[in-house]
DNA sequence: ACCTGAACACCGTTCAAGT
DNA sequence: ACCTGAACACCGTTCAAGT
Protein backbone atom coordinates (compact mmCIF):
# COMPACT_ATOMS: atom_id res chain seq x y z
CA UNK A 1 0.00 0.00 0.00
CA UNK A 2 2.89 2.27 0.90
CA UNK A 3 4.41 2.31 -2.30
CA UNK A 4 0.82 2.97 -4.11
CA UNK A 5 0.46 6.38 -1.91
CA UNK A 6 1.77 8.35 -4.94
CA UNK A 7 -0.46 7.02 -7.41
CA UNK A 8 -3.80 7.32 -5.68
CA UNK A 9 -3.06 10.59 -3.87
CA UNK A 10 -1.54 12.17 -6.93
CA UNK A 11 -3.46 12.81 -10.30
CA UNK A 12 -2.14 9.70 -12.77
CA UNK A 13 1.32 10.37 -14.77
CA UNK A 14 -0.39 10.53 -18.15
CA UNK A 15 0.44 7.95 -20.45
CA UNK A 16 2.80 8.88 -23.47
CA UNK A 17 3.94 7.23 -26.51
CA UNK A 18 6.98 5.88 -25.25
CA UNK A 19 5.13 4.84 -22.21
CA UNK A 20 3.03 2.31 -24.27
CA UNK A 21 5.50 1.47 -25.86
CA UNK A 22 7.65 0.45 -23.40
CA UNK A 23 5.00 -1.55 -21.30
CA UNK A 24 4.09 -3.54 -24.74
CA UNK A 25 7.60 -4.51 -25.14
CA UNK A 26 7.58 -5.40 -21.03
CA UNK A 27 4.49 -7.54 -21.67
CA UNK A 28 5.61 -9.33 -24.76
CA UNK A 29 8.50 -10.29 -22.99
CA UNK A 30 6.72 -11.89 -20.04
CA UNK A 31 3.84 -13.19 -21.84
CA UNK A 32 4.56 -13.66 -25.71
CA UNK A 33 3.80 -10.94 -28.37
CA UNK A 34 0.10 -13.06 -28.72
CA UNK A 35 -0.92 -11.40 -25.30
CA UNK A 36 -0.43 -8.01 -26.71
CA UNK A 37 -3.96 -6.63 -27.76
CA UNK A 38 -4.85 -3.25 -27.48
CA UNK A 39 -7.26 -4.38 -24.13
CA UNK A 40 -4.70 -6.50 -21.85
CA UNK A 41 -2.02 -3.76 -22.62
CA UNK A 42 -4.51 -1.20 -21.44
CA UNK A 43 -4.62 -3.12 -18.53
CA UNK A 44 -1.39 -3.35 -17.69
CA UNK A 45 -1.68 0.54 -17.86
CA UNK A 46 -4.46 0.79 -15.38
CA UNK A 47 -6.30 2.38 -17.97
CA UNK A 48 -9.53 1.50 -21.05
CA UNK A 49 -8.44 -0.15 -23.91
CA UNK A 50 -9.73 2.96 -25.90
CA UNK A 51 -7.07 5.56 -24.30
CA UNK A 52 -4.40 3.33 -26.14
CA UNK A 53 -5.68 5.52 -29.68
CA UNK A 54 -4.70 8.37 -28.36
CA UNK A 55 -0.94 7.66 -28.20
CA UNK A 56 -0.75 5.61 -31.19
CA UNK A 57 -3.06 5.75 -34.36
CA UNK A 58 -3.75 1.63 -34.34
CA UNK A 59 -2.34 -1.47 -33.29
CA UNK A 60 0.16 -1.61 -36.48
CA UNK A 61 1.77 1.74 -34.89
CA UNK A 62 2.40 0.28 -32.15
CA UNK A 63 3.88 -3.00 -33.00
CA UNK A 64 5.98 -0.97 -35.43
CA UNK A 65 6.96 1.20 -32.46
CA UNK A 66 7.57 -2.21 -30.81
CA UNK A 67 10.26 -3.17 -33.66
CA UNK A 68 11.67 0.16 -33.30
CA UNK A 69 12.70 0.12 -29.70
CA UNK A 70 14.26 -3.18 -30.27
CA UNK A 71 16.45 -2.01 -33.29
CA UNK A 72 17.32 1.24 -31.22
CA UNK A 73 18.81 -1.24 -28.51
CA UNK A 74 20.60 -2.86 -30.66
CA UNK A 75 21.72 0.65 -31.95
CA UNK A 76 22.89 1.09 -28.62
CA UNK A 77 24.67 -1.88 -27.56
CA UNK A 78 26.60 -1.13 -30.81
CA UNK A 79 27.60 2.09 -29.82
CA UNK A 80 25.81 3.81 -32.27
CA UNK A 81 25.57 3.25 -35.75
CA UNK A 82 28.51 4.43 -37.52
CA UNK A 83 30.54 2.89 -39.92
CA UNK A 84 33.60 1.34 -37.51
CA UNK A 85 37.18 2.58 -39.04
CA UNK A 86 40.34 0.32 -39.28
CA UNK A 87 38.13 -2.80 -39.07
CA UNK A 88 38.03 -5.31 -42.06
CA UNK A 89 34.66 -5.45 -42.95
CA UNK A 90 34.21 -9.48 -42.66
CA UNK A 91 34.96 -8.58 -38.82
CA UNK A 92 32.92 -5.63 -38.35
CA UNK A 93 30.22 -7.41 -40.17
CA UNK A 94 29.92 -10.00 -38.02
CA UNK A 95 30.69 -8.53 -34.57
CA UNK A 96 27.52 -6.37 -35.87
CA UNK A 97 25.13 -8.91 -36.11
CA UNK A 98 26.19 -11.15 -33.29
CA UNK A 99 25.51 -7.65 -31.32
CA UNK A 100 21.75 -7.75 -32.81
CA UNK A 101 21.38 -11.62 -31.96
CA UNK A 102 22.06 -11.03 -28.29
CA UNK A 103 19.35 -8.62 -28.29
CA UNK A 104 17.27 -10.65 -30.07
CA UNK A 105 17.68 -13.21 -27.58
CA UNK A 106 16.58 -11.07 -25.04
CA UNK A 107 13.05 -10.41 -26.64
CA UNK A 108 12.44 -14.01 -28.42
CA UNK A 109 8.88 -12.58 -30.00
CA UNK A 110 11.18 -9.52 -31.98
CA UNK A 111 12.01 -12.19 -35.15
CA UNK A 112 8.29 -13.18 -35.36
CA UNK A 113 6.94 -9.50 -35.19
CA UNK A 114 9.29 -8.25 -37.38
CA UNK A 115 8.63 -10.73 -40.20
CA UNK A 116 5.06 -9.11 -40.41
CA UNK A 117 6.11 -5.50 -40.42
CA UNK A 118 5.03 -4.10 -43.93
CA UNK A 119 7.21 -0.44 -43.25
CA UNK A 120 10.57 -0.05 -42.05
CA UNK A 121 11.14 1.28 -38.93
CA UNK A 122 13.71 4.30 -39.14
CA UNK A 123 16.13 2.65 -36.64
CA UNK A 124 15.80 -0.20 -38.97
CA UNK A 125 17.05 1.76 -42.02
CA UNK A 126 19.97 3.39 -40.07
CA UNK A 127 21.01 -0.23 -39.06
CA UNK A 128 20.62 -1.84 -42.65
CA UNK A 129 22.82 1.50 -44.00
CA UNK A 130 25.49 0.40 -41.95
CA UNK A 131 25.77 -2.77 -43.03
CA UNK A 132 25.93 -1.67 -46.43
CA UNK A 133 28.70 1.01 -45.44
CA UNK A 134 30.48 -1.59 -43.58
CA UNK A 135 30.48 -3.66 -46.64
CA UNK A 136 30.98 -0.72 -49.44
CA UNK A 137 33.73 0.78 -47.52
CA UNK A 138 35.59 -2.79 -47.33
CA UNK A 139 35.13 -2.79 -50.93
CA UNK A 140 31.48 -4.18 -52.25
CA UNK A 141 30.09 -2.96 -55.33
CA UNK A 142 26.75 -1.40 -54.56
CA UNK A 143 25.40 -4.30 -56.63
CA UNK A 144 27.19 -7.34 -54.67
CA UNK A 145 26.12 -5.33 -51.27
CA UNK A 146 22.78 -6.01 -52.19
CA UNK A 147 23.10 -8.76 -52.90
CA UNK A 148 24.75 -9.64 -50.00
CA UNK A 149 21.62 -8.19 -47.59
CA UNK A 150 19.20 -10.81 -49.68
CA UNK A 151 21.55 -13.44 -49.22
CA UNK A 152 21.74 -12.74 -45.17
CA UNK A 153 18.38 -11.96 -45.03
CA UNK A 154 16.97 -12.17 -41.45
CA UNK A 155 20.86 -13.48 -40.50
CA UNK A 156 21.54 -9.55 -41.13
CA UNK A 157 19.45 -8.95 -37.47
CA UNK A 158 20.94 -12.14 -36.17
CA UNK A 159 18.43 -14.77 -36.14
CA UNK A 160 17.68 -17.34 -38.36
CA UNK A 161 14.39 -17.61 -39.83
CA UNK A 162 13.22 -20.97 -39.30
CA UNK A 163 10.50 -22.22 -42.11
CA UNK A 164 8.51 -23.59 -39.07
CA UNK A 165 8.30 -22.68 -35.01
CA UNK A 166 6.63 -26.15 -33.49
CA UNK A 167 4.62 -24.89 -30.65
CA UNK A 168 4.51 -27.03 -27.75
CA UNK A 169 1.36 -29.00 -27.97
CA UNK A 170 2.55 -29.85 -31.56
CA UNK A 171 6.02 -31.06 -30.88
CA UNK A 172 4.79 -33.86 -28.97
CA UNK A 173 1.76 -34.94 -31.41
CA UNK A 174 4.97 -34.89 -34.02
CA UNK A 175 6.98 -36.39 -32.22
CA UNK A 176 4.96 -39.84 -32.73
CA UNK A 177 3.34 -38.98 -35.68
CA UNK A 178 6.70 -38.74 -37.29
CA UNK A 179 8.21 -41.68 -35.81
CA UNK A 180 6.04 -43.66 -37.09
CA UNK A 181 5.80 -42.34 -40.93
CA UNK A 182 9.85 -42.48 -40.34
CA UNK A 183 10.68 -46.05 -40.06
CA UNK A 184 10.16 -46.50 -43.53
CA UNK A 185 9.18 -43.31 -45.52
CA UNK A 186 12.04 -40.98 -44.70
CA UNK A 187 14.79 -43.05 -43.98
CA UNK A 188 17.70 -39.96 -44.50
CA UNK A 189 15.78 -37.61 -41.76
CA UNK A 190 15.95 -40.81 -39.15
CA UNK A 191 19.21 -41.11 -39.78
CA UNK A 192 19.86 -37.30 -39.35
CA UNK A 193 17.78 -37.20 -36.39
CA UNK A 194 20.19 -39.83 -34.06
CA UNK A 195 22.97 -37.84 -35.10
CA UNK A 196 22.16 -34.21 -34.47
CA UNK A 197 22.47 -32.25 -31.00
CA UNK A 198 22.21 -28.75 -29.87
CA UNK A 199 23.66 -26.44 -27.82
CA UNK A 200 21.93 -25.04 -24.87
CA UNK A 201 18.92 -23.46 -24.61
CA UNK A 202 20.25 -19.71 -23.35
CA UNK A 203 21.52 -19.19 -26.95
CA UNK A 204 18.50 -20.32 -28.51
CA UNK A 205 15.97 -18.35 -30.59
CA UNK A 206 13.28 -21.50 -31.80
CA UNK A 207 13.71 -24.80 -32.84
CA UNK A 208 17.04 -25.20 -34.31
CA UNK A 209 18.36 -21.73 -34.35
CA UNK A 210 21.37 -22.22 -31.63
CA UNK A 211 24.38 -19.93 -31.29
CA UNK A 212 26.42 -22.43 -33.53
CA UNK A 213 23.92 -23.03 -36.23
CA UNK A 214 23.54 -19.91 -36.61
CA UNK A 215 27.46 -19.04 -36.61
CA UNK A 216 27.47 -21.73 -39.59
CA UNK A 217 25.32 -20.69 -41.91
CA UNK A 218 26.40 -16.76 -40.93
CA UNK A 219 29.85 -17.93 -41.74
CA UNK A 220 29.44 -20.04 -44.89
CA UNK A 221 27.84 -16.58 -46.48
CA UNK A 222 30.34 -14.29 -45.33
CA UNK A 223 33.11 -16.62 -46.88
CA UNK A 224 31.01 -17.11 -49.88
CA UNK A 225 30.91 -12.77 -49.87
CA UNK A 226 34.84 -13.07 -49.74
CA UNK A 227 35.05 -14.62 -52.61
CA UNK A 228 32.64 -13.21 -54.70
CA UNK A 229 34.09 -9.76 -53.76
CA UNK A 230 37.44 -11.05 -55.38
CA UNK B 1 -28.79 -21.37 -66.76
CA UNK B 2 -27.93 -24.37 -68.65
CA UNK B 3 -24.48 -25.06 -67.25
CA UNK B 4 -26.36 -25.09 -64.05
CA UNK B 5 -29.42 -27.18 -64.13
CA UNK B 6 -27.74 -30.53 -62.33
CA UNK B 7 -26.40 -28.31 -59.36
CA UNK B 8 -30.28 -27.75 -58.65
CA UNK B 9 -32.13 -30.26 -59.91
CA UNK B 10 -29.90 -33.25 -58.53
CA UNK B 11 -28.97 -33.43 -55.00
CA UNK B 12 -25.77 -31.10 -54.51
CA UNK B 13 -22.84 -32.81 -54.78
CA UNK B 14 -21.71 -33.77 -51.22
CA UNK B 15 -18.54 -32.03 -49.81
CA UNK B 16 -15.02 -33.45 -49.19
CA UNK B 17 -12.05 -32.32 -47.53
CA UNK B 18 -10.20 -32.13 -50.76
CA UNK B 19 -12.93 -29.95 -52.41
CA UNK B 20 -12.95 -27.85 -49.60
CA UNK B 21 -8.89 -27.84 -49.77
CA UNK B 22 -9.23 -26.90 -53.48
CA UNK B 23 -11.42 -24.39 -53.23
CA UNK B 24 -9.32 -22.83 -50.82
CA UNK B 25 -6.61 -22.89 -52.92
CA UNK B 26 -8.25 -21.36 -55.73
CA UNK B 27 -10.10 -19.04 -53.36
CA UNK B 28 -6.08 -17.92 -52.34
CA UNK B 29 -5.05 -17.87 -55.79
CA UNK B 30 -7.61 -15.50 -56.84
CA UNK B 31 -8.54 -13.29 -53.92
CA UNK B 32 -5.29 -13.74 -51.30
CA UNK B 33 -4.92 -15.43 -48.38
CA UNK B 34 -6.16 -12.93 -46.15
CA UNK B 35 -9.41 -13.70 -47.79
CA UNK B 36 -9.20 -17.47 -46.96
CA UNK B 37 -12.25 -16.82 -43.93
CA UNK B 38 -14.39 -19.71 -42.91
CA UNK B 39 -17.45 -17.92 -44.10
CA UNK B 40 -16.50 -16.33 -46.86
CA UNK B 41 -14.75 -20.37 -48.30
CA UNK B 42 -17.98 -21.56 -47.10
CA UNK B 43 -19.40 -18.75 -49.51
CA UNK B 44 -17.55 -20.35 -52.55
CA UNK B 45 -18.86 -23.90 -52.27
CA UNK B 46 -22.53 -22.43 -51.65
CA UNK B 47 -23.17 -23.49 -48.07
CA UNK B 48 -22.89 -22.19 -44.71
CA UNK B 49 -19.70 -21.74 -42.62
CA UNK B 50 -20.32 -23.85 -40.17
CA UNK B 51 -20.49 -26.57 -42.57
CA UNK B 52 -16.96 -26.52 -43.06
CA UNK B 53 -16.66 -27.87 -39.74
CA UNK B 54 -18.20 -31.20 -40.63
CA UNK B 55 -15.00 -31.75 -43.32
CA UNK B 56 -11.59 -29.90 -41.39
CA UNK B 57 -11.48 -30.06 -37.61
CA UNK B 58 -10.36 -26.48 -37.33
CA UNK B 59 -9.12 -23.24 -39.51
CA UNK B 60 -5.26 -24.49 -38.31
CA UNK B 61 -6.31 -27.91 -40.34
CA UNK B 62 -7.30 -26.29 -43.19
CA UNK B 63 -4.39 -24.37 -43.31
CA UNK B 64 -2.13 -26.85 -43.05
CA UNK B 65 -4.26 -28.64 -45.58
CA UNK B 66 -3.55 -25.88 -47.94
CA UNK B 67 -0.06 -26.15 -47.30
CA UNK B 68 0.36 -30.18 -47.79
CA UNK B 69 -1.51 -29.37 -51.41
CA UNK B 70 0.86 -27.21 -52.65
CA UNK B 71 4.05 -29.57 -51.55
CA UNK B 72 2.18 -32.63 -53.29
CA UNK B 73 2.57 -29.90 -56.32
CA UNK B 74 5.86 -29.32 -56.11
CA UNK B 75 6.15 -33.14 -55.92
CA UNK B 76 4.05 -33.93 -58.54
CA UNK B 77 6.12 -31.65 -60.68
CA UNK B 78 9.52 -32.75 -59.85
CA UNK B 79 7.92 -36.70 -61.06
CA UNK B 80 8.08 -38.02 -57.52
CA UNK B 81 10.21 -37.56 -54.27
CA UNK B 82 12.73 -40.64 -55.44
CA UNK B 83 16.72 -39.54 -54.88
CA UNK B 84 17.62 -40.01 -58.45
CA UNK B 85 20.88 -42.00 -59.10
CA UNK B 86 23.47 -40.81 -61.43
CA UNK B 87 23.53 -37.31 -60.70
CA UNK B 88 25.88 -35.22 -58.62
CA UNK B 89 24.45 -33.79 -55.07
CA UNK B 90 24.62 -30.24 -56.35
CA UNK B 91 23.15 -30.63 -59.85
CA UNK B 92 19.93 -32.61 -58.64
CA UNK B 93 19.51 -30.34 -55.61
CA UNK B 94 19.54 -27.06 -57.75
CA UNK B 95 17.09 -28.36 -60.15
CA UNK B 96 14.82 -29.56 -57.08
CA UNK B 97 14.78 -26.22 -55.87
CA UNK B 98 14.20 -24.15 -58.78
CA UNK B 99 10.97 -26.63 -59.44
CA UNK B 100 9.71 -25.91 -55.92
CA UNK B 101 10.21 -22.08 -56.68
CA UNK B 102 8.29 -22.74 -60.32
CA UNK B 103 5.50 -23.77 -58.03
CA UNK B 104 5.56 -21.23 -55.38
CA UNK B 105 5.08 -18.72 -58.24
CA UNK B 106 1.87 -19.93 -59.19
CA UNK B 107 0.66 -20.12 -55.81
CA UNK B 108 2.60 -16.37 -53.90
CA UNK B 109 0.44 -16.38 -50.75
CA UNK B 110 2.14 -20.15 -49.91
CA UNK B 111 5.46 -18.87 -48.69
CA UNK B 112 4.16 -16.63 -46.10
CA UNK B 113 1.49 -19.42 -44.80
CA UNK B 114 4.29 -22.42 -45.00
CA UNK B 115 5.85 -20.02 -42.35
CA UNK B 116 2.98 -19.58 -39.73
CA UNK B 117 2.80 -23.74 -39.54
CA UNK B 118 3.87 -25.14 -36.30
CA UNK B 119 2.90 -28.53 -37.71
CA UNK B 120 5.02 -30.39 -40.41
CA UNK B 121 2.90 -32.13 -43.16
CA UNK B 122 3.72 -35.21 -44.61
CA UNK B 123 4.33 -34.21 -48.43
CA UNK B 124 6.75 -31.48 -46.66
CA UNK B 125 8.54 -34.32 -44.88
CA UNK B 126 8.80 -36.25 -47.71
CA UNK B 127 10.42 -33.19 -49.66
CA UNK B 128 13.06 -32.77 -46.88
CA UNK B 129 14.01 -36.41 -46.80
CA UNK B 130 14.89 -36.30 -50.08
CA UNK B 131 17.03 -33.30 -50.01
CA UNK B 132 19.09 -34.73 -47.33
CA UNK B 133 18.65 -37.81 -49.24
CA UNK B 134 20.56 -36.20 -52.29
CA UNK B 135 23.10 -34.75 -50.12
CA UNK B 136 23.70 -37.37 -47.81
CA UNK B 137 24.06 -39.99 -51.08
CA UNK B 138 26.51 -37.07 -52.49
CA UNK B 139 28.69 -37.42 -49.65
CA UNK B 140 27.41 -35.31 -47.23
CA UNK B 141 27.92 -35.82 -43.32
CA UNK B 142 24.21 -35.98 -41.37
CA UNK B 143 26.13 -33.41 -39.80
CA UNK B 144 26.80 -31.50 -42.97
CA UNK B 145 23.44 -32.33 -44.19
CA UNK B 146 21.61 -30.39 -41.12
CA UNK B 147 23.69 -27.48 -41.27
CA UNK B 148 22.99 -27.03 -44.43
CA UNK B 149 19.47 -27.44 -43.96
CA UNK B 150 19.24 -24.50 -42.26
CA UNK B 151 21.56 -22.67 -43.96
CA UNK B 152 18.99 -22.96 -47.19
CA UNK B 153 16.38 -22.33 -44.88
CA UNK B 154 13.10 -21.01 -47.35
CA UNK B 155 15.87 -21.21 -50.16
CA UNK B 156 15.28 -25.30 -49.30
CA UNK B 157 11.91 -24.66 -51.06
CA UNK B 158 12.42 -21.80 -53.69
CA UNK B 159 11.71 -18.43 -51.83
CA UNK B 160 13.89 -15.89 -50.28
CA UNK B 161 11.87 -15.22 -47.43
CA UNK B 162 12.13 -11.97 -47.19
CA UNK B 163 12.38 -9.27 -43.52
CA UNK B 164 9.70 -6.94 -45.01
CA UNK B 165 7.03 -7.14 -47.35
CA UNK B 166 6.02 -3.89 -47.67
CA UNK B 167 1.99 -3.52 -49.02
CA UNK B 168 1.11 -1.45 -51.91
CA UNK B 169 -0.17 1.68 -49.92
CA UNK B 170 3.19 1.78 -47.39
CA UNK B 171 5.16 1.09 -50.83
CA UNK B 172 4.29 4.89 -51.99
CA UNK B 173 4.35 6.35 -48.53
CA UNK B 174 7.66 4.91 -47.71
CA UNK B 175 9.51 6.16 -50.46
CA UNK B 176 8.35 9.72 -49.81
CA UNK B 177 9.51 9.36 -46.13
CA UNK B 178 12.58 7.66 -47.18
CA UNK B 179 14.09 9.47 -49.13
CA UNK B 180 13.78 12.45 -47.03
CA UNK B 181 15.44 10.71 -44.50
CA UNK B 182 17.89 9.28 -47.32
CA UNK B 183 19.10 12.48 -47.87
CA UNK B 184 21.91 12.72 -45.23
CA UNK B 185 21.10 9.82 -42.74
CA UNK B 186 21.67 7.05 -44.82
CA UNK B 187 24.01 7.70 -47.73
CA UNK B 188 25.06 4.23 -48.58
CA UNK B 189 21.64 2.85 -48.99
CA UNK B 190 20.89 5.97 -51.45
CA UNK B 191 24.07 5.25 -53.37
CA UNK B 192 22.74 1.54 -53.63
CA UNK B 193 19.29 3.04 -54.69
CA UNK B 194 20.57 4.48 -57.97
CA UNK B 195 22.14 1.19 -59.34
CA UNK B 196 20.31 -1.95 -58.39
CA UNK B 197 17.91 -2.96 -60.86
CA UNK B 198 15.29 -6.23 -60.33
CA UNK B 199 13.78 -9.25 -62.95
CA UNK B 200 10.85 -8.68 -64.65
CA UNK B 201 7.91 -9.36 -62.09
CA UNK B 202 6.79 -12.63 -63.69
CA UNK B 203 9.54 -14.57 -61.64
CA UNK B 204 9.33 -12.52 -58.57
CA UNK B 205 7.98 -13.36 -55.19
CA UNK B 206 7.92 -10.69 -53.16
CA UNK B 207 9.65 -7.25 -53.20
CA UNK B 208 13.34 -7.98 -54.20
CA UNK B 209 12.83 -12.04 -55.01
CA UNK B 210 13.43 -12.22 -58.03
CA UNK B 211 15.16 -15.30 -60.26
CA UNK B 212 18.23 -13.88 -60.44
CA UNK B 213 18.67 -12.39 -57.10
CA UNK B 214 17.13 -16.31 -55.64
CA UNK B 215 19.72 -17.77 -57.75
CA UNK B 216 22.61 -15.40 -56.28
CA UNK B 217 21.80 -16.53 -52.70
CA UNK B 218 21.17 -20.34 -53.93
CA UNK B 219 24.30 -21.11 -55.88
CA UNK B 220 26.43 -18.97 -52.71
CA UNK B 221 25.12 -21.65 -50.63
CA UNK B 222 25.95 -24.49 -52.60
CA UNK B 223 29.63 -23.55 -53.72
CA UNK B 224 30.09 -22.75 -49.39
CA UNK B 225 28.63 -26.52 -48.90
CA UNK B 226 30.78 -27.95 -51.67
CA UNK B 227 33.75 -26.75 -50.08
CA UNK B 228 32.60 -27.66 -46.49
CA UNK B 229 32.27 -31.16 -47.64
CA UNK B 230 35.94 -31.20 -48.65
C1' DA C 1 -24.21 -38.78 -42.86
C1' DC C 2 -24.25 -34.18 -43.79
C1' DC C 3 -25.68 -29.46 -43.06
C1' DT C 4 -27.72 -25.27 -40.47
C1' DG C 5 -29.13 -21.24 -37.04
C1' DA C 6 -28.46 -19.03 -33.11
C1' DA C 7 -25.26 -17.69 -29.90
C1' DC C 8 -20.64 -16.83 -27.58
C1' DA C 9 -15.96 -15.01 -26.81
C1' DC C 10 -12.60 -12.12 -28.35
C1' DC C 11 -10.62 -9.11 -31.60
C1' DG C 12 -9.65 -3.97 -33.52
C1' DT C 13 -11.90 0.20 -34.02
C1' DT C 14 -15.46 4.54 -34.31
C1' DC C 15 -17.62 8.12 -32.26
C1' DA C 16 -19.77 11.08 -29.24
C1' DA C 17 -19.23 12.26 -24.62
C1' DG C 18 -17.11 13.15 -20.24
C1' DT C 19 -13.42 15.80 -17.03
C1' DA D 1 -5.41 17.62 -23.24
C1' DC D 2 -6.46 13.22 -21.95
C1' DC D 3 -9.54 9.43 -21.04
C1' DT D 4 -14.07 6.62 -21.22
C1' DG D 5 -18.62 3.83 -22.45
C1' DA D 6 -21.37 2.03 -25.63
C1' DA D 7 -21.62 0.09 -29.93
C1' DC D 8 -20.14 -2.01 -34.49
C1' DA D 9 -17.99 -5.22 -37.78
C1' DC D 10 -15.70 -9.27 -38.32
C1' DC D 11 -13.37 -13.15 -36.72
C1' DG D 12 -13.27 -18.54 -35.17
C1' DT D 13 -16.01 -21.69 -32.85
C1' DT D 14 -19.81 -24.54 -29.82
C1' DC D 15 -23.85 -26.82 -29.57
C1' DA D 16 -28.25 -28.43 -30.17
C1' DA D 17 -31.16 -29.13 -33.92
C1' DG D 18 -32.74 -30.16 -38.50
C1' DT D 19 -33.09 -33.51 -42.88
Amino acid sequence: MATKTDSSTQPRIPLTKDRVLGAAVVLADASGIESVTMRKLAGELGVEAMSLYYHVANKEELLDGMVDAIVSEIEQACGGFAVPERVDWKTALRNRILTARAVMLRHPWAPGLLETRTTLSPAMVRYFDTLLGIMVEGGFSYDLGHHAMHTLGSRALGFNQELFVPDNDSQEEQGDEMLAQMAEQVPYLMGMMQEIVHDDPDSTLGWCDDQSEFEFGLDLILDGLEQRRG
